[in-house]
DNA sequence: GTAGGGTTAG
């Protein structure tokens, strides 16, 4: 039978002006012998038979394809039953449709049984499938569909590579990822956008980002969707800079963004507390056509407050219409990271009362390290016993029990926190253990901080920041002996640390300084004047924190080497080149060195500028020679 | 009739 695609859309549509409303003939399926068409749709029906169409066949497509568009579960049920009733054998492209019908119409089990059902498959019904699953966060189902479609003999096309690959991110689906690019390899769908963009996003989430960037290069023609992958992947494995360099390439190439490239971006430049570039990302977005959906405003959200502007990232908070509980996280997060713990509580019961947005953990998560970072630890407390107690509706997990630990340490609570840990339900993980050892280094208790000190060196032997810490408790109870051999132990291990790096942007531009780098082209300035700054901050009190050198050797050795630290260059670069009326706006990858701390205090209490750090952890907003986090951190 | 990229995380 003949299935043109072309000439009948007015025909169709004139088809189903006259349908609509379903007055499904139930003596018969023959449309021509419907005999309660009017003149017009007779006419129409006619003209199609003469064209030599099966008449069911356009009656039903034409049926379902507008139940499809309009999501219209009821009549298209009502189609799917009358072609039961009139024992109507649909085709697999019918049946094919009848399937997209119901996952379209989120009923995955209708969907599933009459692919189950159909006498035969061909690809287009085995990818309708696989892609419902994978659409809905059913990996296993998906990758399983698509062995036993493999299995069936049926070769899988560009749809099919496409939608799989999004079913192969997980930690184990990353193996099967690896065989199926084999196969596209072999079938030869490499260099098809599509597949090529899927591809190269699982091995970028599978933090191969080598592999990722390989494929993107071979991909012939890019698209604004490959180029937000490969920005994306870049982003979320923390690549900030290179994910910018990315986007700022395509922008000049002409690539049109969209909302999700704009998404991705605003990651890396959270992730860089780029705010100039954040501003201007945000200005462009004001003035274009790009849609604000809520993902990117969350986006915005985060990106302000990374980059240091609470009152920016509360203002869209604060406008936007349509909230998720990202959107509240996002602004929760904020507040916490910048120590304004009665914020955090306020927005929270804000959020409460509201009662539009559930919490969910990451939410409580926030709100128990708002209240350890503003030292509100009796708040903090009642909190986690309203989790405990089933008021919040989130279930505590591993991280909230790290909270409570920080509270309690925090709060000079540290044998309370340790038996806190004692009658956990569960095995302490690293991060609790680490979380007690900080406290106790903080409070001095050497007792319990030498207990958890080996605890953590038996669990994790590479971290060379449990053996600083313990290290510098010995080394203030005095026991020099331990200070030696923990250094040597550290050695022996040979545990890697991620370089420090601190950086500064200055119109637009970010300024980075590694502690034994000499790149930058200030370089000599900016030491020169943290030589003299050191001088200066001397005559006025400051004494440099030698126990943050663990090098074995001489103390004018130590204070040489603390004086090369990143974030004083940084902050230096800062002094000498930003305007005196703006704060000095520092970030460093890792947490900020005790000294480092120190020196900009006097930076703030000598020269009367504000400085804003931003480390690992929190924001360290300094004035007058007063920190944000009241040293604690 | 089937397809790819996105936001929060002590």
């Amino acid at each position: 039978m003949l299935r043109s695609k072309h000439a009948l859309s007015s025909t169709h549509k004139a088809l189903f002006q006259h349908l609509r409303f379903f007055s499904l003939p139930s003596n018969s399926h023959h449309v021509l012998s419907t005999h309660n068409c009017d003149t017009q749709l007779r006419e129409a029906l006619l003209q199609m038979a003469l064209r030599g169409h099966d008449m069911n066949f356009q009656y039903y497509n034409t049926l379902l394809n507008e139940c499809v568009n309009k999501r219209a579960f009821r009549e298209g049920q009502r189609v799917h039953a009358h072609m039961i009733k009139t024992n109507y054998l649909p085709c697999v492209f019918l049946w094919t449709r009848l399937i997209v019908f119901y996952v379209k119409c989120e009923s995955l089990t209708n969907a599933r049984n009459l692919f189950d059902e159909m006498p035969e498959r061909n690809v287009v019904s085995w990818t309708a499938m696989i892609s419902a699953y994978s659409q809905r966060g059913y990996a296993s189902q998906a990758l399983s569909l698509f062995v036993q479609m493999l299995r069936s003999g049926t070769e899988p096309n560009e749809f099919t590579f496409a939608t799989v690959l999004t079913s192969c991110i997980s930690s184990s689906g990353f193996v099967l990822g690896r065989q199926i690019h084999s196969l596209i390899v072999k079938l030869n769908y490499e260099a098809h956008v599509y597949v090529g963009s899927s591809l190269l996003d699982m091995y970028a989430k599978d933090g191969k980002i080598h592999e990722a960037r390989g494929i993107f290069e071979c991909l012939p023609e890019r698209d604004v969707v490959s180029c937000t992958a490969i920005i994306s992947g870049y982003a979320q494995l923390g690549l900030d800079q290179e994910a910018l360099e990315l986007f700022c390439q395509f922008q000049e190439e002409g690539m049109q963004s969209n909302y999700v490239t704009y998404t991705s971006v605003l990651t890396a430049l959270s992730g860089l507390a780029a705010l100039d570039h954040g501003k201007q990302v945000h200005n462009h977005l004001l003035r274009s056509e790009v849609p604000s959906f809520v993902v990117l405003q969350n986006s915005l959200i985060d990106m302000y407050s990374k980059c240091g502007n609470l009152t920016y990232a509360r203002r869209i908070f604060d406008t936007m219409h349509e909230r998720t509980v990202i959107s509240w996280n996002a602004m929760l997060v904020g507040y916490s990271k910048h120590g304004e713990g009665r914020e955090v509580l306020q927005l929270f019961n804000l959020m409460r009362d509201e009662n539009k947005v559930k919490p969910d953990s990451v939410t409580v998560l926030a709100v128990l390290s708002g209240c350890s970072h503003a030292g509100l630890e009796d708040k903090g407390m009642d909190i986690f016993y309203d989790m405990t107690g089933g008021k919040i509706g989130v279930e505590p997990d591993t991280k909230h029990y790290g909270c409570v630990v920080d509270l309690l340490g925090r709060a000079g609570r540290v044998e309370e926190a340790f038996e806190f840990i004692r009658k956990l339900p569960f095995e302490p993980s690293a991060a609790i253990w680490g979380c007690l050892l900080g406290a106790c280094n903080v409070h001095l208790n050497v007792d319990i901080g030498e207990f958890v000190g080996h605890r953590l060196l038996e669990i994790e032997p590479e971290n060379a920041g449990n053996y600083v810490i313990l290290s510098n408790l010995y080394a203030s109870a005095g026991r020099w002996e331990e200070v030696r051999s923990l250094r040597d132990l550290m050695l022996k291990k040979t545990v890697r640390k991620e370089p420090g790096r601190s950086w500064i942007e200055l119109d637009q531009i970010l300024h980075t300084f590694h502690a034994g780098d000499c790149s930058h082209p200030r370089r000599k300035e900016v030491s020169a004047k943290v030589q003299e700054l050191s001088v200066r901050f001397k005559e006025a009190g400051y004494v440099p924190d030698l126990s943050c050198v663990l090098h074995d050797v001489d103390e004018e050795q130590k204070e040489k080497i603390l004086l090369s630290h990143s974030e004083k260059l940084a902050l230096c670069f800062g002094l000498i080149a930003s305007p005196e009326s703006v704060p000095i706006r520092v970030i460093k990858n890792l947490r900020i060195c005790v000294d480092c701390h120190n020196f900009a205090k006097y930076i703030s209490k000598i020269y009367g500028r504000e400085v804003s750090l931003r480390d690992k952890n929190r924001f360290h907003r300094i004035v007058g020679g007063k920190c944000s986090c009241g040293d604690y951190w």
